[in-house]
DNA sequence: ACACGTTATATAACATGTTATGTTAGGGGG
DNA sequence: CCCCCTAACATAACATGTTATATAACGTGT
């Protein structure tokens, strides 16, 4: 088997990597049971499971029993009762309810299962979870009680708002945005510098020098003020790659959108097929410095030789560790 | 929430169950989605991502990342490309390959959703995921690897080898195996003392007598000489229930069939609605004493007297603890 | 070079879970 | 007493995973 994706998409695919590992597990017990020679759908045990075990109940009662949808258990009844082992009675006193029994065959293969195939897959599935992180039957009720608790969604909303309480949105580069990306770089190169030859060449044409070259060019924006500031990943060459033109409106400053952008920016990066990934810039952005620093760049004057003549302000330059590039 | 058959199944239903919790998860993840303008379907998530990682990949390299079937991947495929997400393209050196890519499209709205939602899905997911019984994303790693180690089936058929290496059945009661019933117990009973009215009444009418009052009778056979014993739950009153007709056939001892069939015909006791099982025989059957003994039931006097003039041969009362009745 | 097995993808059919909605029966309030 | 909301079940439609199999292209061995 090759590299997982899910595997390394941590819990975002969960859900589509758990319903691989049951619908294997679910297949197999049905092999199980046609092996020895009971033609059984998996879905059909927990029904006939209850049935034995509490005998008659209405369709209701089943829904609740099996804590599944009521139109499941409406089908898994209806098939069975193709197979005629179960029945489906009247209930005197509620016209509306009906009860679902099981036949005399119905109970003769219950009984069958439950003696002759059950306590092997039982024991077979135990020895699946086995292990030393634990009981899979607790886990997934722990996990079931969270979700009852307080759904995913409600869960997504409410770390939306713990993590980025600022209501920060980043927005991927396109086209109509080449005129945001040139306005932002110039607001501050100009602030503090001069643009120089190289400046212009990028911020006039993004789309050739950077995105054409595998780099990407990131946007934040907030729901009042829109479009408030921006960073790029630029390739240099090969799979060395440069972090340039973050820079965020003076007019939308103290929103922490500086330091909310360079987080996502490294995880872009470390989403890149990325072997290195340095900056440069000029002591006189201590600010911009201080962000970096935080977000784990480290100082590193040899970059300042590599680059010499890109730009005239670069005095100081930074790298990012390349452990860290790698996806967590 | 009502009482949870599949959480008292066990490992049975565990496939079932985990479904039922992967499709929630889904369907919340999806919710999740569309709540934050991003209307995408669950199982598209994982090609997105695989893609913009790895960047554009025939199907069957996708079907490698993914751990997917080939028409399960080639199904997520034709959805995005109807969003207009992604694009197939032949390759030049094998047209049997085509190429799954990202649309520019497609390139911005995963990059959008990379930085927008999944972080936060992520964290709500790990949320549902923490705990003290260990990491969610370990365990299931391990369930796959023990089902690519060994499938299920295959551990079902061992675990059947090694739990019942003499290969005995139970076989659930019918009307055409009234005369076993009557056979294998006028075997041992004559055998060892005289025919009673009781058990007279009981081997000719066994529906009458057991089935009809909501009690049980089990036989166990084997491959080669078909049924050769039988045990029956006898309901004498209420909820209280004697084990009774307990018996094998003299041409069969030796397969240790005794021994499984009481183990079964407590099993089959803990699935009925009983709060007191008890048994009457007599000290001249020291084996089957022996038997009792060791599947728990405990000597009490006190039922001889409850039950005088049942069998003239009582003299022996065995009860089984109540506790042990209920389900594991 | 051709026959035939293998590989890559598409398609069909099925399994099994879900929501949404229709239909009929109960039941309570004006 | 009737109207209308609710409850119980059926049905339809969809989501998403699977197997089985068709089709076309590769490639190998004689």
């Amino acid at each position: 088997m090759s590299i997982d994706i899910l595997e390394m998409s941590g819990h975002l695919a969960l859900g589509s990597r758990l319903k691989r590992l049951a619908e294997r597990m679910q297949a197999d017990a049905g092999r199980a049971h046609a092996a020895m020679g009971f033609p059984m759908q998996p879905s059909q045990f927990s029904l006939l499971s209850a049935l034995d075990r509490f005998g008659p109940m209405t369709v209701s009662e089943a829904v609740d029993r099996l804590n599944a949808s009521q139109p499941g258990v409406t089908r898994i009844h209806n098939s069975l009762k193709a197979l005629g082992l179960t029945r489906l009675d009247g209930v005197p006193g509620d016209k509306r309810s009906k009860r679902i029994s099981l036949t005399p065959e119905g109970q003769k293969l219950v009984t069958s299962m439950k003696h002759n195939i059950w306590p092997y897959i039982d024991a077979a599935a135990a020895d699946i979870c086995a292990g030393p992180d634990g009981d899979v039957l607790s886990l997934v009720a722990r996990m079931e009680e969270a979700l009852d608790a307080q759904s995913l969604e409600d869960r997504v909303m409410a770390r939306r708002q713990e993590m980025n309480p600022g209501g920060l949105t980043i927005v991927p580069y396109e086209d109509a945005l080449a005129a945001d990306f040139a306005d932002i770089t110039k607001e501050w190169v100009e602030d503090m510098f001069t643009l120089e030859p190289e400046d212009l060449a990028i911020i006039e044409h993004p789309r050739e020098r950077i995105l054409d070259r595998g780099g990407r060019i990131l946007f934040v924006a907030t729901e009042d003020l829109g479009i408030i500031g921006t960073c790029a990943l630029m390739r240099v060459e090969g799979d060395s790659f440069e972090l340039t033109k973050m820079g965020v409106r003076a007019a939308a400053r103290g929103r922490r959108a500086g330091e909310f952008l360079l987080e996502r920016t490294l995880a872009e990066a470390r989403t890149m097929p990325m072997a290195e990934l340095f900056l440069l810039t000029n002591r006189k952005c201590e600010a911009a410095i201080h962000l970096y620093e935080k977000a784990g760049f480290e100082h590193d004057a040899s970059i300042l030789e590599r680059s010499a003549g890109r730009y005239g302000r670069a005095d100081v330059a930074m790298s990012y560790p390349a452990a860290r590039l790698k996806r967590a």
